[in-house]
DNA sequence: ATGAATGCAAAGCGTTTGCATCTGG
DNA sequence: CCAGATGCAAACGCTTTGCATTCAT
């Protein structure tokens, strides 16, 4: 969504360490050198990232460090709520960490170049809410993607 | 999403089959006994289906059939138009039929019995086709996936 | 006959797991 | 100390592929 300065990114990422570490401790968890590196490019990175592309950027602020940590970190933030997995047909499951400040946005996926924006629209959220409940189901989450064709110049497929 | 009659139901099937063969010849493709019993029992079964559920259906009808054939049939029907993959989070793609009638339909998942029962909501199409307007792109697909519990009293966790 | 389709088994790919070793609290 | 975390390699589950054989046109 909007641009942020790194002020704020720091302070995003100290404030989402935070929460994270105080659900650690409540878990009997433990910090180490690699949980907290993963962690910290984690919500420093901010996007739907795929466990090898945070293992390749880990690697590079921590040596040695196994895939397997790494899925396992993710598989973590997960069941503590810090991140959500979603599949957007690429072969590979991607992440996509949780501000609890940010309400929850949906994706909108360029079916040529794989860019992926976010958006976040109020009355979809409503008539969602509607629908559900008119159902009498309670929802937990939502998942919407929409594939479109994205206007930016660099995406091949412009010419046709 | 009403019930169907039987007769309905032969009656939509066979106009799915008529079209497919009849792309299946523009395309120089052969009609082959296996092709022909699993792509039936596709449009017949008609819901979101795995390649295994797909393959377990059809030995039924028709001895020994690989998978390798059912993975490659799917793909083909995908291809040509006839079927959308689908990724519910089970581990397994699941692909939806297209009768060119029907609009695109959207998903409620049941988070416990992964229960999947489809809806299809004016508003929240008509809302969605605006949101993409608004950002000058053009929408190709869409994907709503909405997980929640569902009021079915043989779900499991209804104690809880 | 000849390009396409099948079946099988092997390979692929992302992800998970078993286990011996380390390490943080 | 000792439960929890790591790294490695092996196992996994779903899907794709190579190849020899069979089949539709």
């Amino acid at each position: 969504m909007g641009e942020m300065s790194k002020q704020q990114r720091d302070k995003r990422v100290s404030g989402a360490l935070e929460a994270f570490y105080e659900r650690l401790q409540e878990e009997g968890l433990k910090s180490t050198k690699q949980r907290d590196v993963i962690v910290e490019r984690f919500f420093w990175l901010d996007k739907h990232i795929s466990a090898d592309e945070l293992l390749e950027d880990v690697r590079e602020h921590q040596g040695r460090i196994g895939y397997a940590t790494v899925y396992r970190t993710l598989k973590l933030l997960v069941e503590l709520g810090f991140a959500v997995p979603k599949d957007f047909g690429d072969g590979q499951t991607r992440y996509d960490p949780i501000h609890n400040q940010d309400p929850q946005h949906d994706h909108l996926i360029c079916i040529d170049c794989r860019k992926i924006m976010e958006f976040n629209d109020e009355q979809l959220n409503s008539r969602i809410k509607d629908i559900v409940a008119d159902l009498d189901y309670t929802v937990r989450r939502k998942k919407i993607e929409l594939y479109a064709e994205c206007d930016d110049p660099s995406c091949p497929h412009k010419a046709s």
